[in-house]
DNA sequence: GGCTAGTTGTAGCATACGCTACGTTTACTG
DNA sequence: CAGTAAACGTAGCGTATGCTACAACTAGCC
């Protein structure tokens, strides 16, 4: 019993990489039951054989793709002593890569459903950007820390401005 | 012919006026068509008579808000030789408003929908964010409106976060 | 009064969505 | 091998959505 239910457990793991996956590339708003099941390979009847909701999906996929994009920012820049102007020129850097282009659209899409609460949305956006607060104040020191707020505010805006100007 | 022509423009113009009114304060999330006619006051049969389709009516609705949002924001600081401090200051000062709130919740809905643009979302979005951009501008006068992009990268990003966290 | 054009109500179509009923196959256990 | 529970396929339910067919009413003009 342990066994299958580990096996079942590693089934629901991928599904949620593959869900994850192809939110990034399709965002939320193609993301229906039957193009998800489509997407994974399989039939959206047992998306619901593995999750409850398709809500509860999502929201796993969404902490996937929150922990993916946080620990991905571990190694760009030393921790402490780094001055909020390196911070944003390594940020910008990091946003202007088109491979990066995608996330960030499904980053502001969360945002937007976020803002009439159903559902995951907005505990999943929050946890984002507190991972990213958290990550601008550990490279300031502790001597700067209070700038992260600032400098997170400042980011946010311009990828968002960035993204909504860009042709594409 | 000319008459009735002007009757039903004014019509129109009654019906766009309500349905801005029911997206600020439902969002675009909740504003089906039955529902919209419902708060107009009239079927959904008679939206698609006065107008083509619901995104022509969503539209002209969206269009109206960005135009009074950027009116309303005409008289609030003179122009020319203020610094980008004080207009910081101002937006955060209007952005602390409760009720200006759903406005920016209605902003940021908007935002999430032109990243998979379907509609008019993105042409409104650049537009709302233009005419912010060229208030900063006018404000700070033609010396320092090289900092225009990045107050207003600042003021969104400020206004995102706010909304984000704020318990409601 | 008839006629036409503009206006409105009733009902419903077609599609898409999340989800489920129900039966069948597979795989493991005794 | 028999029996049982997990795993899956097929089909479709109920609801919501954008939109429309169709008939009826109203108003102005001859």
């Amino acid at each position: 019993m342990t066994r299958a239910t580990t096996d079942k457990e590693n089934r629901r793991q991928e599904i949620v990489q593959a869900v994850a996956q192809h939110l990034v590339e399709n965002g939320i708003h193609n993301s229906a039951l039957r193009a998800l099941a489509k997407s994974v390979g399989m039939s959206d009847r047992m998306l619901m054989y593995y999750f409850e909701t398709k809500e509860e999906l999502i929201a796993q996929a969404l902490l996937l793709i929150a922990s993916g994009l946080v620990g991905s920012l571990e190694n760009v820049l030393p921790r402490g002593q780094v001055s909020g102007q390196q911070i944003l020129d390594a940020l910008r850097l990091m946003g202007e890569d088109p491979a990066a282009h995608p996330g960030q659209k499904l980053w502001f899409e969360i945002i937007g459903l976020a803002m009439r609460d159903t559902g995951p949305y907005k505990s999943t956006a929050k946890q984002i950007l507190d991972g990213w607060e958290d990550w601008i104040r550990e490279r300031l020191g502790s001597k700067r820390a209070h700038l992260a707020p600032t400098i997170l505010a400042q980011a946010e805006g311009e990828m968002m401005i960035n993204l909504l100007r860009r042709p594409d």
